[in-house]
DNA sequence: TGTACATCAGTGAACGCGCGTTCACTGATGTAC
DNA sequence: TGTACATCAGTGAACGCGCGTTCACTGATGTAC
């Protein structure tokens, strides 16, 4: 990507990078046509070939722009400071439901890009940036609670529960499975069950065991 | 698909298929051309739209074939009589890994159906009819030992819990997650720490506890 | 058993459609002196 | 402060490439009488 030289260009570019958004979120990347773009940019296809090489380098300057966000977005979820006192129920119970709202809101942008990993070496490689960027960040909550955890390798099970759980809220908010068929599921529900899966799987010594009953009232 | 009347067509036919399996496993569905598969099936582009409408009734037949073939596999794997004196974790300890190796050893088919699947609601729609096979069939063995579970809803926990395996497979085995970065796993890993996710989150009694120390020799 | 005709099967060159990309040109902005 | 020239920015019609699909034609197989 060419960088502007004059706040014009400039202007341009924001224009095509948020009309792309709108329209790949909308349609999907290969359903974009650049003269549709450009149509909704009020740009032009010399003006759009004048800051990209071509279609696909603006897939990836709008990955990078994502990436970026997303990054800031873990750093501000994963904060240790916001964890202090709490134990690791907690910090699962409230991430894992902030999560699915995440990949909801941006639907369309987030499948596209998954779509694009499918296919794309280049394009996981940039991806592997967010991913270890959370994990370092989850592992960091994780760790320093680690005798709550009873899996033999907790930064093994912080990571690839991690991903048991993206995997699965990709597959259920991007492409729409358990929406219909055996089990159909609520944003809210899926939550609920993921959290209850990653907390399993870490192995939390007081969790999915019957809780001691309350002391009775008299 | 138009069907032969001829044997000399049947065997046009069934070489379309298997070249078409070939080429799809090797390089997916979209970069396979239509004059590629009829120069390996030694037959000829007319000879093709004899068969089929077009280039997608290709993979929709090869689709269906697969899923004949899925199912069968599906009903003796999980076929009652198999597992009559198995408590459920010898179930999942070897069903998981098993379709690990499903997926490894079809990995580039699967790959393109699981790639139209997620842009075709068509092709979602059959395979419905697979996951819904398999669910019940699972669900069949673990309801039957519904004791062993401490999760609250049973089939729900197995219809779920047999989605975030199969999600996390598909990522792993198709599209090559866990194979660098952070965590990497083998296949066996992979399916050991299925395996571990599924039994803890389903909730058995005795899994993911300590296990009472071995009574001592002497 | 043979003949005529209908239908099936197969061939591959040619067509055509959809888009990404180029390019010749006009106008705007920056800079040297 | 003004003039000349270089570079940046923008325009959109035209090009061209890759493939899926068509189609006019030849040959093989089945069937009626």
């Amino acid at each position: 990507m060419r960088p502007p030289r004059q706040a014009r260009s400039q202007d341009t570019l924001d224009r095509l990078l948020d009309a792309a958004e709108g329209l790949v979120a909308e349609r999907g990347f290969e359903d974009t046509t650049i003269a549709e773009l450009v149509r909704r940019a009020d740009s032009s296809v010399g003006a759009f070939y004048a800051r990209f090489r071509d279609k696909d380098s603006l897939l990836y300057a709008l990955y990078e722009r994502y990436l970026e966000q997303a990054m800031a977005t873990t750093d501000v979820a994963l904060d240790p400071a916001r964890w202090v006192i709490s134990p690791i129920s907690e910090i699962v119970r409230k991430t894992v439901p902030f999560l699915v709202s995440v990949y909801r809101e941006r639907r369309g942008l987030i499948r596209a890009f998954v779509l694009r990993n499918h296919i794309d070496a280049e394009f996981r490689a940039r991806r592997e940036r967010l991913s270890h960027h959370v994990s370092e960040g989850l592992s960091r909550l994780l760790i320093a609670r680690r005798s709550e955890i009873r899996h033999p390798n907790p930064v093994r099970a912080a990571v690839f529960g991690l991903t048991m759980v993206v995997n699965t809220i990709e597959s259920a908010v991007l492409f729409g499975d358990l929406r219909s068929g055996a089990l159909t599921l609520s944003d809210d529900e899926l939550g609920v069950e993921l959290t209850r899966a990653f907390l399993a799987y870490l192995g939390l010594d007081d969790f999915s065991r019957p809780r001691d009953p309350e002391p009775a009232e008299s």
